[in-house]
DNA sequence: GGTTTTATACGAAATATTTCGTAGATAACC
DNA sequence: GGTTATCTACGAAATATTTCGTATAAAACC
């Protein structure tokens, strides 16, 4: 034993992790001002500071302190925080079932037929890929 | 202006809500156990009660307090609290896009012939909703 | 070199959530 | 009628999250 994986990020520290993985590594200031934006009002310095220290010490995030300015960067994937997220709702909220998730989105809001041709694209791969390897391979605990 | 929307349910609410939409109008002593057995541990009577008074005051449960037991029963859907859920985390996790959620959530997980075949006859439905009323309807702001 | 600016670290207040103990009232039981 | 069980209300501890002020050190400026 040796790594716990790090855990669901809270809403602020998705605020900052969704910074850094579209700024790329970036120092205190430049996610605070970046911050600063996304919302209304001004974020101060060391809420983001403090923040950023709390994500390190859970693994959300690593630093370079080798300037007096130090660089963070995200140590999740997005794609992988993504599906935590996405995991944790569908137990939450759909009783485990991902198709109802996918049910309810495509069907509470306004889907465009070119966003639909995207998804039927996807729908034709995935099911190549189940006919290719194991066909009814679904759910063999 | 008179009523404000029953805000985003905790977990702990999100729990208790669950019961309810599946076990109907319950008393603080049948959600409890319910409760308790969904997770591994006892849940403490008076926590039970607790939460679901503040619920009462969000807006998030009504009651019937005629008999000694009040009776508790959901005050919002399970679809409409599927719906908000689902946007939070579209907004805060995917940058705006329920596109990027349904392919996340159809891409990183197995999903069977069956289900794909339900997802199509659903994106069959859009697209004639899309076509017999405003064909090029998505973003005229 | 002294002043101002800009960093990090840290403590702690403010807020939200979860948990439960205790008090008081009422019903049920013997 | 008195005791026990069950219920609600309420206060508050325990925990998690968000926010920011202050202390301190180092760099930048003049």
């Amino acid at each position: 034993m040796s790594k716990a994986p790090p855990p669901k990020p809270t809403d602020s520290e998705l605020e900052i992790l969704n910074v850094l993985w579209q700024q790329g590594p970036s120092t205190v200031r430049a996610v605070n001002e970046h911050l600063s934006q996304r919302r209304q009002a001004e974020v101060g310095y060391t809420t983001t500071l403090k923040i950023l220290q709390l994500m390190l010490e859970k693994g959300l995030v690593r630093r370079d302190a080798a300037d007096r300015s130090h660089v963070y960067r995200a140590a999740v994937r997005e794609q992988e925080t993504q599906s935590l997220l996405l995991d944790k709702l569908v137990d939450a909220a759909f009783g485990g079932s991902a198709l109802k998730l996918v049910m309810q989105a495509l069907g509470s809001r306004q889907t465009s037929d070119e966003e639909l041709a995207q998804i039927r694209r996807l729908l034709n791969d995935i099911e190549i890929q189940n006919s290719t390897s194991n066909p009814d391979d679904d759910d063999h605990a």
